[in-house]
DNA sequence: TTGATGACGGCAG
DNA sequence: CCTGCCGCCATCA
């Protein structure tokens, strides 16, 4: 914190444009991601709504958000912490590190980046809101269709999320088995079973959800494109396929 | 730095 | 089916 000042005396703020459309949830993610590291790398950030120039919505068109700095794009749809890190780097005037400090760039403290930062947490909360209402998914398929995470991460990224954000109905995810996960806390358990009932997914006297009747089958092909998805074939072993 | 800890899942009994 | 045992790996104390 305080060494921001110190480089803030010397050298103007670098500013990252964010390309962005109204009611685009990833734009919102990768905004509220980008205020979060905003004081310690050190950045301000501009906003364009794509939708105010023909221009840019001809460009554009579902490809946003768009993050750029320096005229050149760092990443889209998901924040590219790394390459942020990068380009900022680059773009600062104080190249040489001391010898010794081989990966110790400008930024004092920042640390490697975690899962969070990384922008998989955003790729998961994506994933899951595709589910639609009235149909649940398993960690392990939302870990597949992400492509790098592990169920438990999926789990992880769930249980991360706080209160206000709606946005991720996190309560259609289950586990293997169809039933709800115990967790630690407790509490939410029963929480997820009502929204669930309230969406009209049916439970068996065991607790459990037929995947055969609930389950959803993933985005379609068109999206994952789009979103830079590239998930790999599941094993599938044996027989005991899904229908629907 | 290390070790304990999970909103998991596969597999053996 | 159900249970228990591991492997998993980002977090956190």
């Amino acid at each position: 914190m305080s060494a921001r000042h110190e480089r803030a005396t010397t050298t103007p703020m670098p500013v990252l444009t964010v390309y962005e459309r109204a009611g685009c949830h990833l734009c919102e993610d990768m905004l509220a991601t980008l205020a979060e590291w905003r004081t310690e790398l050190g950045f301000e950030v501009e906003r364009i709504d794509v939708d105010r120039v023909p221009e840019l919505a001809a460009r554009y068109g579902a490809k946003v958000p768009v993050l750029v700095h320096d005229s050149r794009e760092i990443c889209r749809f998901f924040l590219d912490l790394d390459a942020l890190r990068r380009s900022l780097r680059d773009g600062m005037t104080t190249p040489r590190r001391s010898p010794g400090r081989p990966d110790r760039p400008g930024f004092p403290e920042v640390g490697h980046a975690s899962l969070r930062d990384a922008g998989r947490y955003p790729r998961i909360y994506a994933i899951v809101r595709m589910i639609p209402r009235g149909r649940v998914a398993t960690y392990g398929q939302v870990a597949a269709i992400e492509g790098s995470a592990t169920a438990r991460m999926v789990g992880y990224a769930l249980a991360a999320l706080s209160g206000p954000d709606r946005s991720v109905p996190w309560q259609r995810v289950l586990n293997h088995a169809g039933t709800v996960s115990e967790r630690s806390g407790g509490g939410g358990v029963a929480r997820q079973r009502q929204a669930l009932a309230a969406e009209g997914v049916p439970f068996d006297a065991k607790g459990r959800v037929d995947f055969d009747t609930a389950g959803w089958d993933g985005p379609d092909i068109d999206w994952m494109e789009r979103h830079g998805f590239h998930p790999a074939p599941r094993p599938r072993s044996g027989g005991r396929r899904r229908r629907r």
